[in-house]
DNA sequence: AGTCATAAAGTCATCAGATGACTTTATGAC
DNA sequence: GTCATAAAGTCATCTGATGACTTTATGACT
């Protein structure tokens, strides 16, 4: 569980600026105070309203420049929607890949050509089946597998976000239930495949969810006691 | 267009921390030097490392802790999903969205309740139909209407994923073509919120598919000349 | 030997003061 | 009125110091 937030100077700055933001007291395109009415402000040292603009400039709301000032360039924060799926929960965060996953497989059908379905099996094949041993390859070449269904979506937006997502839910799971969720078999990824290479969206759809809903429901039983 | 960014040393930090990050030279869960020799490897003072790692922290990478140190809470590339989206095709983004949005109303369906269904039907109900006049209020309301329609997913990550998309794809809009996409009529709207109700998470994904495909083929007359 | 309070060391949090670099504004000569 | 130059304002960075908190080592006591 996230223990309440011991209050340290620096975040406490942070929320007081952003807040004036958001509530549009410093519109966009304004400039703040200088550091030092700022520090006299919010009572904390120079160093401390640096390092809170720095936190601000970092999530697209402010921007410094040497010599004039710091503005305010947007009131909308860019990394709020990766902050918030890195506090989400697996459960969350499955459904969110689950959706990209999803989509990704409809326009690989749409877009299949004999290569990539002639590149999706020659990695299948490579997978292999696991029989014990290397556990860290078995797992590379699998995700290996995944990435290649979700290039040959040709959608560069959906590749970033699926990395993305990957990563986290196996820092996740490596953090929390360090173990077991079910892996699904060599017959499940084969659908996948054969779905693309049919050219049916709709058939793709279903079969990275058939895919996926053994380990959902797994996390179902896990997360609801 | 961006200019090139002119170094800073605090930025400069923060790539450099980064990369060991990313490169798994510094591992998740693991606790980077103390601020002192940090500051003795990057040949910056303490101060500019604490920035550094201040925003590190606010896009999540870092955690520090005090008395203790310094450590590695996630190497999720939040940076590269980020940037692709923001330079993929209006294309690419309107494909990512509607997979967010029709795992969303798949999600609806099946966590659907009386009040969100009948909050829905509000919504519906006051955004009306465009008969010219004020376009931004209708713009608000029916925006309004598509966001309580995620929040029914009750997933925090569909919602956040999903404002930020739509600020995105508002904004590409605005840069390139500000031309009239076609604007679903209110049966289509009215569709999605039957089948949410009607709880079958399927249904639900076809209305919101069906509810796209105009936008969406447009959309590829407009770049297939 | 084992336990536990206490001291010591390590580390982040914050402050204060100072200098340099860069931008904006004011000045004044032409 | 224009333009080079000086002055003022502001962020960038460094240095040094103190406090607060955590981890580890110490040593007395049972």
């Amino acid at each position: 569980m996230d223990p309440l937030n011991k209050t340290n100077l620096a975040d406490t700055a942070v929320e007081a600026i952003r807040g004036e933001i958001l509530a549009h007291r410093w519109a966009v395109g304004e400039k703040l105070p200088n550091e030092a009415r700022l520090s006299a402000m919010l009572s904390v040292s120079r160093g401390t309203v640096r390092e809170a603009v720095r936190a601000l400039v970092s999530q697209g709301y402010l921007e410094t420049r040497q010599g004039s000032g710091t503005y305010v360039v947007s009131a909308a924060d860019a990394f709020r929607p990766l902050t918030m799926a890195r506090r989400a929960g697996l459960r969350d965060q499955y459904e969110a890949r689950l959706a990209l996953d999803a989509q990704a497989a409809r326009l690989a059908a749409l877009r299949r050509t004999p290569e990539t379905v002639a590149h999706l099996r020659a990695l299948l094949a490579e997978r292999g089946i696991y029989e014990g041993g290397d556990k860290a390859g078995f797992i590379a070449r699998d995700f290996a597998f995944h990435q290649a269904v979700i290039a040959a979506s040709q959608n560069a937006v959906l590749v970033g976000m699926y990395d993305f997502f990957s990563t986290l839910i196996a820092e996740t799971i490596e953090a929390s239930l360090s173990e077991e969720l079910p892996e699904p078999d060599d017959a499940a990824h084969a659908a996948i495949v054969d779905a693309i290479e049919s050219g049916d969206p709709q058939a793709a759809d279903t079969a990275v969810r058939r895919f996926m809903a053994p380990v959902l429901s797994a996390l179902d039983r896990m997360l609801l006691p």
